[in-house]
DNA sequence: TTGACGGTAAACAGATCGGTATAGTACGAC
DNA sequence: GTCGTACTATACCGATCTGTTTACCGTCAA
């Protein structure tokens, strides 16, 4: 992640723009100009600020998976004390929240992915950064549940994840992130 | 789909490197002119054979869905006659050699729809027809195995195939595709 | 009080975007 | 031998792309 250096007023409001903009209509799709009106602020102080638009990229990747994380956290990690199976799929309540809320288009990263096929696009560490968390966090959760091949189940977990994103968002699906964790329940209970 | 009137070399040039530079660089990046110039045609014949670029995005999608159609029934209903329960898992071994040959970048239908939001574009039904073809295809399998509750069962092998997919082309899950069959395989005998 | 900092305003580069226009060539069918 | 079709070549349209530049205005701290 990023070490959020503090932004100044003009920066700050051309960074929550963004982040309604990149996501709803793509990336490619936003130019500058449209970031610049739309946040109140002149080109000039863009440019002053960030540089780049690749650097404005990276940076909205960056605060949305901050926020998902910590959406994510909040609802798995609330007090009360669930336990580790529970736990599991508290994660696939967090997406179904989240999806409601925030991403009716779909996975920001796997569609950033899809405008920046580039390598060495400097905003390509942030998509992988976010998967890789994702999957990692699911690893966590599967070993505290002591359950065999816990690996192996989080990867089958975060593929049953991702695709509920995709068919949410295709809307092909009914209740596609209940559906999933329906599916994700069972084969984490049969590898208690 | 499409009733494919005959197409003069020129154009069927132009269909054959736009699906090339469509899924390797993503429709926004690639520009007429570079469609032109790849294909050895003036914009001028472009223009002539298809009229806008989005009537060529809408081709692009098309033909690559006949061709994943073609690919997937290849190995599903190949002769040789397996039964209903191998067909569903044949599902997941065509994704596999499908990603391995031709799918790198992930689904391009996933990826065509993160850069086309609006729900008007012309190529947006292209992209709902393939989602369904699969979903569709998947609850015909799972029909034939007589497993319960096979609606709901298609709707979790549906994820777990659009999200093997994904992990795949975010190569962040090695053995994505065979992870996925063997949970598919999973839930499909915990139905039967 | 001076000068760095964050900002506005507005013009300007050079390239590229999707799309059109004009002019002319090659070729097969009737 | 003429007509229609498919095509090349090239220039152009207005708009938009990322990015730069010049000039000026506050505010606040040393």
């Amino acid at each position: 992640m990023t070490e959020q250096q503090a932004m100044t007023p003009a920066a700050e409001r051309v960074l929550e723009v963004v982040e309604q903009l990149f996501y709803d209509k793509g990336i490619h799709a936003v130019g500058v100009d449209m970031i610049a009106a739309e946040a109140g602020v002149t080109k000039k102080t863009l440019y002053d600020r960030f540089g780049s638009k690749d650097a404005i990229v990276r940076l909205y990747l960056e605060r949305r998976d901050a926020r998902w994380r910590d959406h994510v956290t909040a609802i798995v990690e609330q007090p009360g004390r669930f336990g580790p199976r529970r736990r599991v799929l508290l994660m696939f309540d967090a997406l179904e929240s989240w999806m409601a809320a925030e991403n009716p288009r779909g996975c920001a990263f796997v569609n950033a992915l899809a405008e920046l096929p580039d390598p060495d696009h400097p905003a390509r560490p942030a998509i992988a950064d976010e998967k890789q968390w994702v999957l990692d966090y699911l690893r966590q959760l599967v070993r505290d549940t002591g359950a065999r091949n816990p690996r192996k189940l989080a990867a089958s977990l975060f593929m049953l994840f991702e695709g509920a994103a995709v068919a949410a968002s295709l809307d092909v699906v009914a209740g596609a992130v209940a559906g999933a964790r329906d599916a994700a329940r069972q084969l984490l209970d049969a590898a208690l």
